[in-house]
Parts: structure tokens; sequence; C-alpha cells
DNA sequence: GCTTGACTTGGAGTACACTCCAACGTTTAT
DNA sequence: ATAAACGTTGGAGTGTACTCCAAGTCAAGC
């Protein structure tokens, strides 16, 4: 898979996928003989992971860290647990602010739609 | 109220208040004769939503619009209302995509637990 | 065999959101 | 009344995460 073909994939300019691999967010991807690049199966489950992650605002080093361990092999896997959970556990608290914001976002509409009432009152038919 | 007291009391330093109000982000601050800023009521309860609200990951450009339709007086209610429920549903929108974000980081924990499983199995007694 | 278009690299540039600084004025405690 | 602490401004600097570019390589179609 070319480059270019991944970035219509998932929705990222070839620059960035280039970006990604050059910080090692992504492991190094294989290359055909004269260098291009030639994605694999691996490679596009990593690009989905990563896009999903940092879509949910996951830090870029904690990322570049995770993917480093996980090349490492199983020995870092208990590490790896372990940093997974602090990020979900960021993660959730990160969400459940998010619902504060949106529930306060919820209740300045339904004021301000209190104080328009009178001014747009359309009388609805009975049924 | 200084600018001391305020950014204690809301965790913003003084720089950031005093830039949130030059790109008017918040409203314009009162100040003693000296020019020194004098945070009343109103300016305390900007700061919370505009807090609240860049938490959230609300874009500063619509809050800055935000404020200054405000500012302009109730002709403005209506389309401050479509602005506000526009946010509303990108920011109910982000909120799904990170608990999908949270879910997938949820199984992939489990599953690297499973993993580990055989390796530290420590025997619980049976009750 | 030559043009066209996609790919490569290293490095520079950009947008956003602060954050810091110098140079100066004001307030407060001793 | 003077030092220390806090305030002001305009403008420059920083970190993050891309994004763009020049200069060059490579493969495919005519």
């Amino acid at each position: 898979m070319t480059i270019a073909a991944v970035s219509r994939k998932y929705a990222l300019t070839p620059d960035t996928l280039r970006y990604y691999e050059r910080i090692g967010l992504l492991p190094p991807v294989a290359r055909t003989s004269s260098g291009i690049r030639d994605y694999r199966e691996d490679d596009c489950s990593w690009i989905e992971f990563i896009k999903c992650m940092r879509s949910a605002g996951l830090p870029i080093d904690f990322l570049v860290e995770y993917v480093k361990l996980f090349r490492q092999g199983d020995e870092t896997l208990a590490q790896r647990i372990r940093m997974l959970k602090e990020q979900r556990d960021i993660l959730a608290g990160r969400i459940a602010d998010m619902h504060t914001s949106l529930d306060r976002l919820d209740m300045k509409i339904e004021h301000y739609e209190n104080m328009m009432a009178p001014i747009e009152h359309e009388p609805k038919p009975m049924e």
C-alpha cells in the first residue's frame, strides 16, 4: 500500500504519516527496493490505533514511548498495561469534565430559549 | 478583586487573564483610577464560563465571537442560541468519539491482562 | 527516451495558545 | 520615604503538532 493510499484511507496527509514515523509514533514502515514506503496490515493497524488515541487527546510522548516499548517485546507488557491504565483514567476524567461542560451548555441553551419564548411564541395546535 | 486574586481563584496566570482580555475572550475589565484591573462578579462569571468551555475544547474564535455578540445585547440572542447549539452538538460528538477511544483502551487493557494472567497468577483464597 | 506524476529527504515555516520579558508605574509595609 | 511587591504595556519567545517546500529519485505511459 502506498503512502497516498494510506493517506486516503485514514484521512491523514502523507506529510503527517511521514512525520509520525519520523518521531516514532509509528514503527518504521517497510520499503520497496527503491526506498518507497510499502504499508502492510500491521502498519495500518498502528495508524488506526494511533489516530484513535490521538483524536482522544492522548499525548504524543506517551504514544511514542508506548510504541517503543511494544517493539521491545513481551517483557515490557506489565509496564505497558500500567501506562494504558494511567491514560485510561486520565481520559475518563476528561470525558467526565467535558460532560460537565456539555450539561452547562445545555442549561445555557435552555435558559436562553426560555428568554426567547415570549417573543417567538407560536401557539401550537392543541394536538 | 485584583488580577492576582482572580489568578489564584481560577488557576489561570495573570498573563493568561490579560491575554484573554486582549483577544476579546473576556470583556474589558473595569480599572481603578490608576489603571489597575478590578475584576467584578460579572468578570468572574465570564472567566469561569470561558475556562469551562475552553477546557471542553470549544474554539477560541467561537468564544470571542460569542462574547462580542453578548456585549451587543438582546438582539443577538437568537444567533447566540444557534451558535451554542452548534457547539453543543460538536461537543457531544467529541465526547462520543472519546468514549469510543476509551472503550478501545479498556479492551486493550483487558486483552493484555489476559496475556499476563498465566504468568502472575496468584491463587486467590476461595472466599 | 522523455514527460508526467508520485515518491524520497532534510529542513524551514505556520498556527495556535499561551508565556515570558523589559521597562516602567503604583501600593503597601516598615 | 524607601524598599519590596504587585500592577501595567507592547512585543518577543516557546512548545506542540503539524505543514510546506526544494531538490532530487523512480516508475509508467506515450
